[in-house]
DNA sequence: GCGATTTGGGAAAAGGTTTTCTCAGAGGGA
DNA sequence: TCCCTCTGAGAAAACCTTTTCCCAAATCGC
């Protein structure tokens, strides 16, 4: 009956210890712990051995006492308070890809902009011994409601405001401005307008001085954005402000530069209510690269993508190199956005 | 200096264990431990001398060694193959908000279609020495790609398909379903027509049996339901089907139940498209109530909320009770949905 | 004043693993 | 044959906390 020869050593009820495979092997714990992680010396014939029988037991250590003694527990807590998930989401996918792969875990923390909530995070995750911390945000500009200096673990900023001398990554959001406005000057386009949110968001202000500088680089004409919300309506609105008749048709836009997909959004619907053609007449480009947005836009969206997932993965990754020691450049790094380009801009003359 | 009294216990570089406090205090750790947890016998000076030095050398117990000791670890793994996380981020939030009030920590495991990364993930979980596991999915029809049963902690499956004899919580789809049939009813609509997604997805045949169930209850004709995508373009063409010049403008619905609220988007938009009314001529119901999109719609939508957040928490709750030794009833137990209403439906003709 | 009980507190084991010593035996050189 | 060096493997400490058991001193009853 060879089929039975492996009792299915898949997860039995009470976990398997080193002891017990050390007994079933006929050697100490400390050689079999040496055989399975392949220190000391021993005959090659006893490794084996030793290595069979923890197979055959399914044995796994357990990594608490492991964490235990080594003083550290492969364990990372992730801080976010964005409870909405646009942005956080593709973070924490790239922060525990970069993670996993390392054979680190993550512990979930969300922490709304309650202080209190914070505070018990963070020491939750201290008594459990994490290796480090990740705080991620919703936007750029703001702390979370915790402070995270004189912690006795590395901590990493992505897509929230770092502490002074910290390490922190953010997208480069002047950057991805200039890829929309640049994509918009290849096509032959002149008259460009932009439409962002609220001025109280620092990127609104990022992004709308990348925008006057392309613009100034060109020596053409910079209209001065129209700053609202980051919603449809403020898109709608802000095209009856562009395309009034008042201007004339020659002083309207030819491309509109907006903040967000939301706002994009709203323009491309109210243009369309107009009887104004996207492409032909107006082009436009979003920002976030929201995809379930910017792919039922119509036409769907040309977006600038913050890259968000790899920014989590750098993230990860630099704080598992302050785990391991190496010291990190503390400041702030900007990771490259890129242009995703849909059909809401046409083609260039040329092309 | 009375100010310099509190050294600033706040996390030194290194943890001061159980030990030091004892020293300091000039006990045994035994006592030492004991005076902490309120066990063992001694007077009560000692006790609150204890205390105090722990408090100001700002002792923390070590979680490794004390779930070590306990076998227990105050945590629990939430498996999720939903990265787009229109579901999984309230369930996750309700889940977390559940376990964080208990002391449990959350470990986020995303595993996409990826068996292998699933089996990676649960191995590192049980390795961990999770409490229990919890696992979400992004439809109620499928199972995660990894295998749950024969486990040695307790599992509870959350708007996922649960193995057989295990607990499982989903979303009351046929309830939700009657409270948007219902609702038409009640505003006096009785030509009620359906949207809906993939017939692939069981959802979609509960949620329209439930639709021909109240109509029949109420002796009402029942036009077949449209299924297509979840999403606004199919809503769009399915409006041109629904409202065609063939059937005879008393043949047209004057309400339409969507399956998803993209699907409502899109019957709203190509409603004001032909100039049909929403709510005067037609009302509109979506599902999910995803905010963003609901809140979007001109007008705002009224929709089925599957309560995905307490959801969650129940999932949390459950997990705890089993953790903790109570023997909880097998099998799926369905959440009741609630209806948000907004402005697509129009006020009852009393109203 | 003596035995019995209570009181306050400590010693030690346990939990599972890793790592540093230590040590017995085998082999090699003189 | 004797001494030295290797080799293979085990004993024990360490990580930090909890808990059981135990003991000395104090208190009580008579």
């Amino acid at each position: 009956m060879p089929s039975d020869a492996e009792p299915a050593p898949v997860s039995a009820k009470t976990p398997v210890t080193l002891r017990e495979v050390a007994a079933a092997a006929g050697v100490s714990v400390a050689t079999a712990s040496k055989a399975l992680n392949g220190q000391g010396r021993m005959t090659a014939e006893t490794r084996e051995r030793i290595r069979e029988t923890a197979r055959q037991l399914g044995f796994r250590p357990n990594h608490l006492a492991q964490s235990l003694l080594r003083k550290r527990s492969f364990t990372v807590g992730l801080l976010t308070n964005d409870t909405y998930g646009r942005f956080s989401l593709p973070l924490m996918a790239g922060v525990s890809d970069a993670l996993v792969d390392n054979g680190v875990s993550v512990f979930l923390c969300n922490v709304e902009d309650d202080p209190r909530l914070g505070q018990m995070h963070v020491e939750a995750m201290l008594d459990k011994r994490v290796d480090g911390i990740i705080a991620t945000g919703k936007r750029i500009d703001r702390h979370l409601p915790v402070d995270l200096s004189n912690l006795r673990v590395p901590v990493v900023y992505a897509f929230t405001q770092p502490d002074p001398g910290a390490v922190g990554l953010v997208s480069d959001d002047a950057g991805g401005a200039r890829l929309a406005v640049e994509h918009f000057l290849r096509l032959g386009r002149r008259r460009i307008a932009h439409v962002s949110g609220p001025a109280s968001f620092a990127v609104v202000h990022t992004r709308a001085q990348a925008y006057r500088d392309v613009l100034e680089e060109h020596s053409l004409p910079v209209s001065e954005p129209l700053l609202g919300q980051w919603s449809e309506g403020w898109g709608r609105d802000a095209v009856a402000k562009l395309f009034s008749n008042g201007r004339g048709r020659e002083g309207w836009p030819d491309a509109v530069f907006c903040g967000n997909d939301q706002i994009a959004r709203g323009v491309i619907d109210a243009l369309r209510e107009r009887g104004i053609g996207v492409p032909e007449d107006v082009g436009v480009i979003g920002f976030d690269n929201w995809e379930i947005v910017a792919e039922a836009t119509r036409p769907p969206l040309t977006s600038v993508d913050m890259n968000l997932a790899a920014l989590g993965r750098e993230a990860g990754l630099a704080l598992l190199s302050l785990v391991g020691g190496q010291p990190a450049a503390p400041g702030i790094r900007k990771l490259p956005c890129r242009l995703v380009v849909r059909q809401s801009c046409g083609r260039p003359p040329g092309g």
